[in-house]
RNA sequence: GGGCGGUUAGCUCAGUUGGUUCAGAGCACUUGGUUUACACCCAAGGGGUCGGGGGUUCGACUCCCUCACCGCCCA
């Protein structure tokens, strides 16, 4: 058949993927063999394929496909995830673009709408995958919010509510105004702002009298003499003055021991509040004392817990201040803020402003600053939950790859805080709890009981638990209604879930499919999640399934650009992957991206990457063509040379796929895409053809050839998981094969002994080949013209076996073993061997003499270097027998060159 | 402010329990090359006090201390 010279990617892979779906080669069923698993970190909804998802899925493909080969039953699940704040804000954008809003056509309405995009634009992602060349069980296909898995999570809360680990608390948390739902810590993202510091003072309510109050801080203000004092605060925030409920110091700073017990007016507002005492308060920063905001600050809020503080809420869930706060009611917080100081500066509060840069925290979803908000939620009791999870990565239970962050997950999870769950928002599962309220029908004393609420998978399970546990409810006479809870569930409360749910082991927990494939053997995914994501899933699969979720985590690096800046829309600097695909081949993307993409590290990520992994695939198919372009004859014998060649070449095979073994074992992703390729583009492509090569129109024997077919056959399948396209069509079109055969169903070569003093040997050859390219380079002796070479073995001898390799490569006439130096000859050496190459008059002497002199110099260098070490009787009595071994061969070998040398410049001079 | 990680060639990174010529790889760079598979290529080459200082050791890129700088997480 014609072979096309070059090679293009687009139809190739379109055509392979088409029949690794129809084969069904993807799919996997628990069987008998050993099961290999990885659960996909489900993509967002909401996204497209970038940069990320690329590098992440290109690793998992890359450990699927090569367990596949190894004789695993290898399952890939592939899903999405519904992104509760994130496409719940696209789904009101919308609407809103259409004129709707949320509100107004309510929750069911809205839900439907949801779920409309979610179709429209859920599998959007999945289908990119496919361009990259994912064996994802595409049968298995899961989604957060699928029947099996939304079970799974209301299940799951339901019995954490009866093990007394979800309780209902009122508690600070991120509130993100915009998107009107509270957003967990990790979701908020801190940014550093220039912002200003104000200084406002309050008014000591006792009249002025005591005699030490005279100090800068609380002293009457020029142009105020009389018996007001006055403390002064700073704040960041001014406009929160109006939920005020003290004023603190510490309890250490003299300069305030005076105020002990005394009390301040809030200015605008008038509220006479308390000075408190309390070690948290920072005697450096601003005035030394801190104003108290029990119900929009973290800290705030632990000292009013403290010191039994009332709570005054201010803000309104849209971030508008509220009736609460006296003032400015309905104006918003960052409007309030510039209205508030005109106020302050006119009540004669405000003593002055300085610039001032602190962190914000904004909304990871729609990027407004967090408010910090008091307000009733649900929230997982995580210490006791966490203490197997914990140590399980801690003794290594669970691998992390790289090892480092084993640190930042112990830090976390010895200090976890409990998980708040809920989130005001429709798109996601709505929390299974029942808020009882008796009918209108009932005796008045019944009626005005508080029935609190049950917890149950269904509203008719509620009902039931109402019954038992209000009998009269139910009787005839009783009656009552239920509400479900309108807030739905945070997004992680279902993915912690995944490697346990997407084979329903929380709905059926002994289902020969959980039981099969769980605990999953690898995750990849990147360290910012490492507390959102990766330590919840083991928590939930120590509390699920008593085990880990998975054996080991990847953790990839993040995708930047070449100036180390974060891949952003805003920037522009994201390349599409799908062009990217296009451009240069889905093969060709996947080892550039993972050319220099160590564990954990970041990615700096150019278009060069992929261009060299195009420019590899196209030198795969030129040495498939050269192989496929000889004439085999079947009469002639096997040159010794090409013997040569392919024993060194399958010991070298060995060798490599040892370490590739080694390298998978280790995770050491990249460097197992190094090895085969430097393998294939040096070791098979520039020596191993090269030497076999027949002369221009020859024939290649029968022996030869086949050998070399079989070892390009195994090079294609030690690829194959890096570059799956390329490989798979090379690898039929190297012998013909029947319908339903794949290389990805081919099993990998095993690891076989291999002969360390060959492979040794023929470096050497490779050095003399090399010396022998030197010397025609630097003499202009054209590679055609043939020399003739003579060879002074040295100590260690010289093994003759080689010289067919060296005569081919080296283009010589004849070898020649000698005992003396040849005169009129450019010689190199390789170990103890002179090699000499003669030109008769052409030698230039001088220069000759000169890298002699170099090269002796250099040696002796070394000689002393060794015997420094050698007449160190400390080293020789302490260090190791086989060190000094070491040194000692060091030692006669450098010892040969010299002489060998000295030798040779003697004759020259 | 607290914690963690890092600093090795121009760039991105390896360096596997302190010991082979161990100072490496890929890219970039320089030089040469139309030897019929490949210029998306081949051959050859230059380049680093292993962030600074101190210590332990016969021996340190590797272990300890300290300083500097960078990054991440938390406050």
């Amino acid at each position: 058949m014609e072979i096309p010279s070059k090679y293009d990617p687009s139809k190739i892979e379109k055509k392979w993927y088409q029949y690794w779906l129809e084969q069904r080669f993807f799919h996997s069923e628990p069987d008998e063999r050993e099961p290999y698993t990885i659960v996909i970190p489900p993509p967002n909804v909401t996204g497209v394929l970038h940069m990320g998802h690329m590098l992440n899925n290109t690793i998992q493909d890359i450990m699927v496909r090569r367990a596949r080969m190894t004789g695993k039953n290898a399952c890939w699940v592939p899903g999405t995830d519904h992104a509760s704040i994130a496409t719940e804000a696209k789904v009101v954008n919308k609407l809103k673009s259409e004129g709707i809003n949320k509100h107004d056509i309510g929750r069911e309405k809205f839900i439907e709408h949801a779920w409309e995009w979610t179709h429209k634009h859920g599998g959007i992602i999945l289908e990119q995958l496919k361009k990259l060349g994912a064996s994802c069980d595409w049968d298995r296909t899961c989604f957060t919010m699928d029947e099996e898995r939304s079970r799974s999570v209301i299940k799951v809360f339901v019995d954490l509510y009866n093990k007394g680990l979800i309780y209902r608390g009122i508690r600070m948390v991120n509130w993100d105004p915009q998107a009107k739902t509270a957003v967990s810590d990790e979701e908020v993202i801190y940014k550093e702002e220039e912002s200003k510091l104000y200084y406002v003072r309050y008014k000591i309510e006792a009249p002025h009298n005591s005699p030490e109050v005279g100090k800068a801080l609380v002293s009457p203000p020029p142009g105020e003499s009389e018996g007001a004092s006055y403390v002064t605060i700073a704040t960041t925030r001014p406009e929160t003055i109006l939920g005020d409920t003290a004023v603190c110091v510490n309890p250490n700073d003299d300069r305030f021991k005076h105020l002990k017990g005394k009390k301040v007016i809030v200015p605008l507002v008038n509220r006479i509040i308390p000075i408190i005492e309390d070690e948290y308060v920072d005697m450096e920063f601003g005035t030394g004392c801190l104003k108290i905001t029990p119900a929009h600050d973290v800290n705030d809020y632990e000292i009013g817990m403290r010191h039994n503080l009332e709570i005054i809420d201010t803000f309104n869930d849209d971030g508008t201040l509220s009736e609460k706060a006296g003032v400015l009611i309905g104006i918003d917080r960052f409007e309030a803020r510039k209205q508030i100081i005109p106020l302050l500066e006119e009540a004669g509060n405000l003593v002055k402003t300085e610039k001032y840069t602190n962190k914000i925290g904004y909304s990871e979803r729609t990027d407004v600053v967090i408010e910090p908000k008091l307000s009733t939620q649900w929230f997982i009791a995580m210490e006791k939950l966490a203490k197997p999870a914990l140590k399980a990565v801690e003794q290594d239970e669970v691998v992390f790859h790289p090892a480092k962050f084993k640190n930042l997950y112990r830090y976390w999870m010895s200090n976890v805080k409990d998980w708040c769950i809920s989130r005001q928002l429709w798109w996601g599962h709505q929390i299974p709890v029942y808020y009882i309220s008796p009918s209108s029908n009932l005796p008045q004393a019944e009626r005005e009981k508080d029935y609190g609420f049950v917890v149950a998978e269904s509203e008719e399970e509620a009902r039931k638990l109402v019954v038992e546990k209000f009998p009269y409810l139910g009787g005839a006479r009783g009656g009552f209604s239920l509400k479900q809870d309108e807030d739905v569930l945070d997004t992680w409360a279902s993915s912690w879930l995944w490697p346990i749910s997407v084979f329903g082991g929380i709905t059926n927990p002994d289902n020969e499919e959980i039981q099969y494939y769980y605990p999953t053997s690898d995750l990849v995914t990147a360290p910012d999640i490492i507390f959102f994501w990766v330590a919840r899933m083991i928590i939930s699969g120590y509390e699920y399934r008593n085990q880990y979720p998975f054996k080991n985590v990847y953790f990839t690096g993040m995708v930047r650009d070449s100036q180390r800046r974060k891949m952003s829309k805003s920037l522009g600097n994201s390349p599409d992957p799908l062009k990217l695909i296009d451009k240069f081949g889905a093969d060709g993307v996947r080892i550039g991206m993972l050319f220099c993409s160590p564990a954990g590290g970041d990615l700096l990520f150019d278009e060069s990457l992929p261009e060299q992994g195009q420019g590899f695939a196209t030198k795969i198919w030129n040495a498939f063509r050269l192989v496929k372009s000889w004439n085999v004859d079947e009469n002639i014998d096997q040159p010794e040379h090409s013997k040569i060649a392919i024993r060194w070449f399958e010991n070298k095979l060995a060798a490599v796929i040892s370490e590739m073994d080694d390298h998978f074992s280790k995770f050491r992703i990249s460097d197992a895409l190094m090895l085969v390729y430097t393998t294939i583009r040096d070791e098979f492509s520039s020596w191993l053809l090269e030497i076999v090569k027949p002369a221009y129109q020859k024939p290649i024997d029968a022996k030869t050839y086949n050998k070399v077919i079989g070892l390009f056959d195994q090079l294609m399948r030690v690829l194959h998981p890096f570059m799956p396209f390329i490989t798979e069509e090379v690898w039929h079109l190297l012998v013909e094969r029947e319908k339903g055969e794949s290389i990805m169903i081919e099993q990998m070569p095993k690891f076989n002994t291999f002969n360390k003093e060959l492979l040794e040997n023929f470096e050497d050859v490779k050095e003399a080949v090399s010396g022998i390219r030197n010397v025609r380079k630097s003499n202009n002796i054209a590679f055609k013209d043939p020399v003739e070479l003579f060879i002074k073995k040295g100590s260690k001898g010289y093994n003759k076996k080689f010289d067919a390799v060296i005569e081919k490569m080296g283009n010589l006439e004849k070898i020649s073993l000698v005992n003396e130096d040849v005169k009129g000859a450019v010689s190199f050496r390789v170990k103890t061997s002179g090699f000499f190459i003669a030109l008769g008059a052409n030698v230039d002497v001088e220069a000759e003499l000169a890298k002699l002199e170099e090269e002796l110099n250099y040696t002796k260098g070394f000689l002393n270097s060794v015997m420094k070490k050698l007449g160190n009787e400390r080293f020789v009595n302490n260090a190791p027998e086989k060190v000094v071994d070491i040194e000692r061969k060091k030692k006669a070998d450098a010892e040969d060159k010299i002489k060998a040398l000295e030798e040779r410049i003697a004759t020259l001079k």
